[in-house]
Formats: C-alpha cells, sequence, structure tokens
DNA sequence: GTACACGAGATAGTATCCAATGTCACCCCT
DNA sequence: AGGGGTGACATTGGATACTATCTCGTGTAC
C-alpha cells in the first residue's frame, strides 16, 4: 500500500482489517463460498499476516467467515436451514431489544423513522434499499444500556446479508407493498407508545421475511451433491 | 503442561490455547477482571505468541476475555445489567432451542435427564452442582440441525459462568428446592410431549435465576467509583 | 505536595524462516 | 483408456528476532 500515514497506529491493524473484511462481505464484494487468501488481504489492506490472521479469527467469530485449520479461509455460507435459524432467533431476540430501546425513542427520532421509512419507499436500487432498511431498524435498536443484545443482533444481521440481498432482488411489488406497511405500522406503534403492537410488528415483520426467504431456496447452496 | 509431544501438530495451537483458557475462566481458575498475560499463557501452554493472541481475539469474540489495546487482556466481568441482559437473552433463546430439539429427546436421552435432576440434588459440592446443572440443561439442548443457536447458547451460558458460581453459592434452601423442582418439571413435560409447558418452564426457570441474581448485587463489581 | 519526566514491562506489528498440510496435475499400472 | 498413487507447488500454521508504542509506576524537581 501507499500508506501516507504512519502505519496508523490509532485502531490497530488487525482490527482494521477486520472492520474492511467485513464491510467487502457486507456489501457483496465478497461473495459467499469465496475464498479469502491471507497474503492478498495483507497487501491489499496493509499489514502483515498476522494481524490478517487474527482479524479472520474474530469473523469466523461473527459467523462471516469460515476457517478450515491449513487450508484456508471462506466467506460464510449458510444453508437455507441456517438462514431460517437465524432468522428465527431474530424473531425472538429483536422485540426484546426494541423494548429495551423504547425509552430512547424521542420524538425527534420517530421523526427519523419516518424519513427513513418513506425514502426506502422511493429507493433507486437495491443497495440503497438495503443500506436504509438496516438504518430503519437499527435506529429502532438505540438501547443505551444494552451491550450484549444489540451485539448480537448486529452479528445476526450481518451473516444473513448476502441472503437479504439476493432475496431483496426477487420479490414483486406486491409483497414490498407489504414491508413498507410494516415499517410505517412500526413507527405509528412507536408513535403511540404502544410497545406491545411495535413488538408484534417486529416479529411478525421478520417472520414474514423467513417465510418468504424459504420460498426462494435457489439462492442458497445446494447442500446435498458435490462440494462442502 | 510439560508437552513431551512435538508441538502437538494435531488440532492447531490457536485452538488448543483457546480451549484451554476457556475452560480455565469455566473453571474459575482464572476470575472475572483478572489479568491475562500473553508470555504467561505461550509458556503455559506451549506455543509462540502468534496463537495466543489469535486465542485471545477469539475468546474477545465469544466475550470471555476483554482485550484492550496495547494494554491487555482480562477476564470479561460483567455489571448486574449485563449479566441480567444475558439472562433475559437466554430466556427469549432457550425455549427456542428446546423446541427444535424436541424431535431428538428419545427416552433413553429422557432417562438420562431424570437421572442428572437426581444427582444434582444429592451433588456434593458447587463446582459438582454446576456441572450436573450445565450437562442437563444441555442434554435438552441436542437439535441436530442446529448450528447457531446452540452455539449462541452456550456463548450465552459461558459469559455468565462465573456468576452463576458465585451466586449458587448463596442459594437457600428453600430456593435450591424449587430449582430442582424446575428440572422435575420440565423432564415431565418432556415425557409427556408437552412441548408447550416444557418452553414455559426453561423460560421461568432462566427467569426465576435472573431474578435471584439481582437479589445479589455484591457478587458484581461496582459499576460506580473507581476502577472501569 | 503536586506535576512532570523517565523507565520498566507489556502489547502490537514486521520480517523472515521453516514445517506441515491440502491441492492438483501428471504418470504409471492395470 | 480409466483409475489410483505420487510428487511438486501453493498456502497456511507456527517460531523467532527485532522494533515501535503504549501504559503505568516511580522518582525527582520545583
Amino acid at each position: 500500500m501507499s500508506d501516507t500515514r504512519p502505519t496508523t497506529r490509532d485502531g490497530s491493524a488487525s482490527a482494521r482489517i477486520a472492520e474492511a473484511v467485513r464491510r467487502a462481505i457486507l456489501s457483496g464484494d465478497y461473495q459467499p463460498g469465496e475464498r479469502i487468501v491471507q497474503e492478498e488481504l495483507s497487501e491489499r489492506y496493509g499489514g502483515s499476516r498476522i494481524p490478517v490472521r487474527e482479524a479472520l479469527r474474530q469473523l469466523e467469530s461473527e459467523g462471516l467467515v469460515r476457517l478450515v485449520a491449513n487450508t484456508g479461509a471462506w466467506v460464510q455460507s449458510l444453508t437455507m436451514a441456517q438462514c431460517s435459524e437465524v432468522y428465527q432467533t431474530r424473531e425472538r431476540l429483536e422485540p426484546l431489544l426494541l423494548r429495551h430501546s423504547a425509552e430512547y425513542l424521542t420524538d425527534e427520532v420517530i421523526q427519523t423513522l419516518q424519513e427513513f421509512a418513506t425514502q426506502m419507499e422511493n429507493a433507486a436500487d437495491l443497495e440503497e434499499f438495503l443500506e436504509l432498511d438496516r438504518q430503519f431498524h437499527f435506529a429502532t435498536y438505540r438501547a443505551e444500556g444494552t451491550y450484549v443484545l444489540r451485539d448480537l443482533v448486529t452479528r445476526l444481521w450481518n451473516t444473513t446479508q448476502p441472503y437479504r440481498r439476493a432475496y431483496t432482488g426477487l420479490v414483486d411489488h406486491e409483497h414490498m407493498r407489504i414491508f413498507h406497511d410494516d415499517h410505517h405500522m412500526l413507527v405509528s406503534a412507536l408513535r403511540d407508545g404502544d410497545l406491545e403492537l411495535a413488538e408484534q410488528v417486529v416479529a411478525i415483520h421478520i417472520r414474514r421475511t423467513r417465510v418468504n426467504l424459504e420460498r426462494h431456496p435457489e439462492i442458497f447452496p445446494q447442500p446435498d451433491p458435490n462440494q462442502e
């Protein structure tokens, strides 16, 4: 690398590399099943192989990367069953996180939510939609006190991001309409302070997505025949 | 260890060290807040500092270790609020995991559960009780298909293990009686195939523990004044 | 008594080397 | 001609030596 800055001693190399690879996976630059070569990361993001290896270990723990000893690293790919499992987990956890976040959802925040929901309806392309969707939901998850739960939910979102991307591209207009309705209903519930309803909406929203995902087995790797 | 074998190329050094440190933390050999020195691990478990660092990164992701850049590693210590959060998370997830496991709970397994529950009542000391309790619950969580959820629940158990140890030592006989009753009720529900009830029992069991934990703030580090 | 400076100790990172393992193409044998 | 064994190559795993940096305790000067 050119490295104008003096090796950036600030955030530690392994954290920086982990973040870079994480973003590459979330953005779709690295596809599920794709091979990750240590040497490549090393020269692409700067640093020797040691921080690269530490970063890969960390990403493995997060479920984004699969490491096989003496063999290599791959971007984690999920079967439909595993993806469905993550969604079922989210279905239980996100209402809880929302509950913890409720007290921090000021009128101002709810106004922002409303704007996200509206922007999403007019999203120009897939990437913009995905980004807005993520921002919308995480704007509702701003529980200050929480430390485990928010991190956990973030990881669950991250591991399923590639499939959310693949699937969203296939959704027809009608289903998309229902999605937007969910978002608006969630905003309304939060505005009214109806936490019970808000939790239900989130759970149903996630379940709806899961059920739709399960109708598209073609976006998942075939579990049976040749590989893995 | 003496490490007679030539660097034990079997399971990779970093995995071996991570496992060893994890067990040391779970067994209480390492206490929350205790400093972990890389060099010590290096010579205690064999290996250079490279696999040690990878192991620590992994344990950090699991929530067992806290790393501060350029400073060091400590055994993760939770505030009461964080611990409570983990329990609330478990309260939502373990019923789900139990549901997925139900089909694998043969009569034979249920017989084993019954034995664990009985042995627990006669446990000689704290450590034996904790071990049996863990074995009991994880014997009910044998969902074969699951990959995310089981791992997740395991991590949640692990991060709170030190506090479960500290707290269990304080429980009086009456509360302990209720605990054992929960276990037997869970076995009964599973034997009857009453999954609905089983899920409820698990949820209540976890909630009961959380509420009791919250009555013992003295086992948690003081969040306010001097350190951290 | 306070504030600053120095130094010990630990971590973070780099470079280089070697060992072990998996991959894959090639060749031989049947 | 096809299947299985064998070897070279690429990649990962690990060790070692060295440097840089950060933290924190201690001591000294004011």
